[in-house]
Order: C-alpha cells, then structure tokens, then sequence
DNA sequence: GTGGTCTAGACCACG
DNA sequence: GTGGTCTAGACCACC
C-alpha cells in the first residue's frame, strides 16, 4: 500500500502522511474505506506503531481522515479536507513567486514554464 | 546587511544562505564583491562561526561565491549559478503542480492564482 | 428513537446517556414511562449490550431513570434529576466563565455573546 | 511553576498544556520569555520527556509559544494565539447554550446565572 | 546544551 | 482488537 524511502530526510511519519494524503486526494481511498489499523501498518512497514500513530494523527488534525477509537480510522468526506488543499496550495505559490522573483524571472516567462511542466506532469500521471 | 528570523523553522545556516543568495542573484553584490569575513559575520549576527562557516561553503557548493584561501569570499559570476537558481526552480513548480493536481486545480485556475500572487508579492517586495 | 455519532470522539455509551436525559429533560418521555430493555435497544443501534448497560447505570446514578430488576428501566419523576441538571449547568457555566476571563472579555461583551448565540441555537433546534 | 493532579482524568500533557496556556493568557507570562526547557519541565514534573514534548508541540501548534530547535521554548505576543482563544471561547459557550437549553433555562435566568457567577470568579481570581 | 524523531514495550478505556 | 497515553532510553541536527 505504501512504500517508504529510507534515504528521504524527512521523518518518517511526514512520508507516511503525505502518502496518504495523496492517495486520498486523487480519489484513489473512496469516503468512508477503513485503513488498516496503527499495529497493522507498522508491522507491514517494519515500523514503530507510535509513528503510524502520529501519522494518522497529523492526518485526522489535517480532516483527511476520522478516527474511531475502538473501530479504526476512516477516510474523511471531501469536505472535511477542502480548506487544508488550498492553504497547502497557497503556501506552495508563495514559496514558488519567491524563488522566481529572487531569480529574476518575468511574470511571462514564469507562467510558461508552469503551463508546460503541468502538462508534462499530466501525462505522467496518466501513465501511472 | 542580513536579519535572522528566529522563529523560522529552518536552520540559521539556511537563513544566511538564502539571505545571501537573494543579495547576489537580484544583483545587490556585484560579481568579485568581498563578503564579510565568517568571523565579521557571525560577530554581527551574535552567532556561532561555525554556522556562517557552513552557510558560506553551500554558497560555493552552489557556485554563488568562491573562496580565496588567506584572502576571503567572493561573489562568483552570473554564469557559474545560472544552472543551480534554473533547478531550484524546476523543482518548486514541480512540487507546485503536484499539489494542484492532487486538489484538481485546472491548469487555467491555477494560473490565475499564480499570476495575481505574483503581482501581490512584487508590490510588497517594493515596500521592503 | 436515538441516533449515533461514530465521528464523536466520546464513548458510545455517553452519547448513549445523552441523547436519552435531553428525552427526559425536554419532556420527551413522560415519568414512569418505559425504558426500552437494554437488549433490544443494544440490538436497534447494533452495539454491545455492555455499552447500553452502561449508559442504563450511569442514567441511574444521576437519578434520570430507576430500575425495576425482572421488569425494566423507568423514566423518574423530575424532582429526582432537578439538582443533577443544576450542578451540570453550573460547572459548564464555571468553565465558560474561566475561559472568558482568560481572554480578557468584559462581562457585557459576553453576556452579549451569549444572548446570541442562544436565540440563534434555538432557532436551529426547532428546525431538527 | 506547575502543580500535576493525578486524580485528573485528563492526560498529562492535557493538563500542562492548559497551565502554561493559562499562565501565558493571563499575562503571568510575558511575550518572549524563555520557558523551561523539554528536559528540566519534565524532571521537575517527574515525567518522561517525551510527555512534556507533547506539551509544548500543542502549545505550539496553537499560536501560544514558538520553538527554536537548539535554544528553546518561548511566548508567543499575543496576536498570535487570539484566534485560537475566540474559537475556544465560542465552543464553551456552544457547550454552555446546549446544556441550558435542554434544561429548560429562559435565557433570562441564563444570563443572571452567568453574571453572578463571573463576578464571584473575578472575586476569586483578584484574591490568588 | 536544545528540540525532533524513533524504538520497544507497557497499561488503559472502549466495544 | 482498536486507538490513546506514557515510560525509558536512544540517536540526530543544530548551535
């Protein structure tokens, strides 16, 4: 279901998080799928159960996903996780402006590269 | 010549490192400007030698400045970090669409967005 | 008769207690009516008879209910559970009012708050 | 500077979070004071580390303190946990408005209550 | 020295 | 069996 990368420097419990997040985004956890339990995925991950802990709760901090206690974790309804996308959205477009701005780019130049680099990354996606 | 944000979640070397980039790349520090020396520095700071000693060697990892062992640091020409700022960012947009696509932003929105937080972001660039 | 919450972060058998003393405070079930047996409500909100035995007790203990063993749980008669609703009403208010102070807000602008807040909950109750 | 109560139901973490909020809210705490570090609060307490760290992660995430990795804790000013204190506000009065309603309280009598209640605790809290 | 992350193993409430 | 909390002890990056 996920695999991790050991010589990616984030924590672990960031990669386990954005993975997640990804596959509920793009539709690929339907609303309302249980995940599999804490002691489950951390054994299937050769890890901590107190990581997968803390990952399911950033994810339910995020909306992205409801705990049950007893019962499990669920993905959340769209809804839950609409505002959290945009925020991250927003930050990354900031982050993005800051570098071209430094670099000197025109606003033309800047919208250019975008367009073709999405499209590229469309493609890709498809492929996948 | 540089201010430290403490609350920053980044590493102070980081700080310096992008602050100085910045300098170099809008074209503050003309190419073969001497930088302060790394005690100067760190003295003007209140920080420890060591983290300006860093800053300054990914800066010439990066091919913004060279060393001049006994002599001090310079500021590299434009060509030698045409290539790093054009990675830096190529990876920002991608990390970018990548967050639009998983919130299903169509390409047209998206540059929208772009276009008006640029404009945001000069403005408030001006002020400073 | 009662709905579950799963999303709730509070015990079933709370939400259970609950949502069965706002029936009796709100004169939805008259006193000495009869409770249904904790099998068959177990049964209808498909959860463990333990969980309704529970919230049954804890309805006892607060005086809202009485138990006849061999015939079943009743409604009380109101003198029974008036100073278990005081009691609960004046910790909620001691723990608005600690928040209140802490934020600095002055008596008026919270009664103010409050007399909002009130008539627009009402407002919503009826539409339920 | 923090007294535990093992008799709370409440996690510790719970408990030293709403102390040192408490503490920063009412201004015992000034904006950039220095709290104690991970290490020192969780001797002191006689509590694991990774207790506290919990703590101070909440208190972070709410806008009450800020962290420097290397250096410390320290308060937050106070624009920037505002809002957190609105919403925390407006949830108890929810809590409160819900409580009341189900009693049968007019809102009258409701607002009485409050108003000799807040005078009492501001008696009380003029007195410690 | 600081905070940040992780592991291993434990106990608890809930269902 | 589930998640939630806690302890004990470890390693890391940063300063």
């Amino acid at each position: 279901m996920i695999t991790l990368d050991y010589r990616d420097k984030r924590p672990i419990y960031e990669q386990v998080t954005e993975k997640l997040s990804h596959l509920i985004v793009c539709g690929a956890l339907d609303e309302n799928t249980k995940l599999p339990s804490v002691r489950q995925l951390a054994l299937s991950l050769s890890v901590n159960p107190n990581t997968i802990q803390r990952a399911y709760s950033e994810l339910e901090s995020k909306g992205y996903i409801y705990t049950v206690v007893g019962r499990g974790n669920f993905v959340s309804e769209k809804k839950s996780w609409a505002d959290t996308l945009d925020s991250a959205l927003e930050s990354a477009i900031q982050s993005l402006v800051q570098t071209a701005l430094a670099s000197g780019y025109s606003k033309e130049s800047l919208l250019q590269s975008i367009s073709q680099i999405y499209e590229k990354m469309i493609k890709e996606a498809n492929n996948d």
